[in-house]
DNA sequence: ATCACTTTTAACTAGCCGTTACATTTCAAA
DNA sequence: TTTGAAATGTAACGGCTAGTTAAAAGTGAT
């Protein structure tokens, strides 16, 4: 080992080679093309198309498909985890920090539906990446803190009922939230296409929203 | 074409040649391992393996991996849709009979994972062999069609609130009881497998039956 | 004995992952 | 300014996996 590498911080500030972009650019043609094919039917030679550079770069920077796949998946929820942090419901009280984040949760997760198909084929590989990634496993604490504070101060307040459990209630909203994009090709294959039209899916989304406050509320 | 086709039905009585046992024999093992792999990942070498006959048998009597894979779909929907027939709901008031519905679905879809799997690996297909199936769609109008029946009951009676939508109140169901079989690699992954213990799966199923319960309920 | 249906054995072939050879460019450091 | 490590491009290839098929033999009704 030489001790005389360059410092990486500093020399990518004016060069033109950035490897950095580099990977950043495979990583999101390779999520584009896994979250389309999954993992087995994903072809390297089609995420490289997808590239600006070759076939070439991504084994010399990620070595093989799996680990490729492993660092697409983390790249995945980076990303997503970190759109969640933009939602702030500091001041509200409980029963409207709860709502908003409800909603979110929904239009978030149709937003991001390759995302989603991320974490279905993660499940189709039974987590396995998933439970290897130390990364991925700390930053979804977050979900549950903010579930835990907001579960406080409702039943402080009196407006939520008493023994709610936030892993139970995260499940909860994710299950509908998930479900929607995740199965929505099934779904509308054998109830129609028209549930996930704009306004249908606006009344769901209020329904979802009731189901999840009618729960939580004091009886 | 010959006329002189042997009858099928009397042929099979004394047979030791059982054509039909060979394509069962052959789809519950494809079934085993789409199930575990999906439709690229899973191994024509490996469902042979899982069979009592051999690989070339497979293309003899399903052409290619494609139509083994859409008939392992047909077979998959048909026997869990034929499971559900032994709900009776008959006799039970609207409530009873939506909850008793609600808390077998639950239950279902946890006894069948590897359907589950099959769903979800059909909606990563974006449905594509579920679309191209006319015995499939035919399969799923029972569901809604029992749920109609159960809110015009309980809409007659008071029961439950009006203008309840029977493919969203199916939607919602369906939502809670697959992402509990489909998501319960990552999400044990995340927040520990302890929430798939036998009590706490009991518990959630009493939670999500009230929900719905309290969601149907005149306010 | 015939003939369609069924089954076995073994081989073929295409595709795809992974690798490598080789040349060139970029930029930091000596 | 020379040196050298890191980064990138082009192109080809090798090996193995896995889907598919050829050919021939077996089975059993008529």
């Amino acid at each position: 080992m030489t001790n005389t590498l360059p410092n990486k911080e500093k020399r990518s500030k004016n060069w033109k080679q950035n490897p950095e972009a580099v990977k950043r650019d495979i990583l999101k043609a390779a999520m584009k093309v896994f979250a389309l094919h999954g993992l087995s039917g994903a072809r390297i030679d089609e995420i490289a198309a997808e590239t600006k550079t070759s076939k070439r770069m991504i084994y010399y920077y990620f070595g093989d498909k799996e680990q490729l796949y492993a660092q697409t998946l983390e790249m995945a929820y980076a990303t997503v985890r970190d759109g969640e942090k933009k939602l702030d419901l500091a001041g509200l009280p409980a029963a409207k920090a709860l709502a908003k984040l409800v909603g979110f949760t929904f239009d978030h997760h149709r937003k991001h539906p390759d995302f989603i198909r991320m974490v279905m084929i993660e499940n189709i590989h039974h987590a396995d990446y998933l439970l290897k990634s130390d990364i991925i496993r700390n930053l979804n604490s977050g979900a549950i803190e903010n579930l835990t504070e907001i579960i406080k101060r409702g039943e402080k307040s009196g407006a939520f009922r008493t023994g709610l459990d936030p892993i139970s209630l995260h499940w909860q909203i994710s299950a509908m939230s998930f479900f929607n994009v995740s199965n929505k090709p099934t779904f509308s294959a054998l109830f129609g296409a028209s549930f996930f039209a704009k306004d249908q899916q606006a009344e769901l989304r209020e329904q979802i929203v009731h189901m999840i406050l009618s729960h939580t509320a004091k009886s």
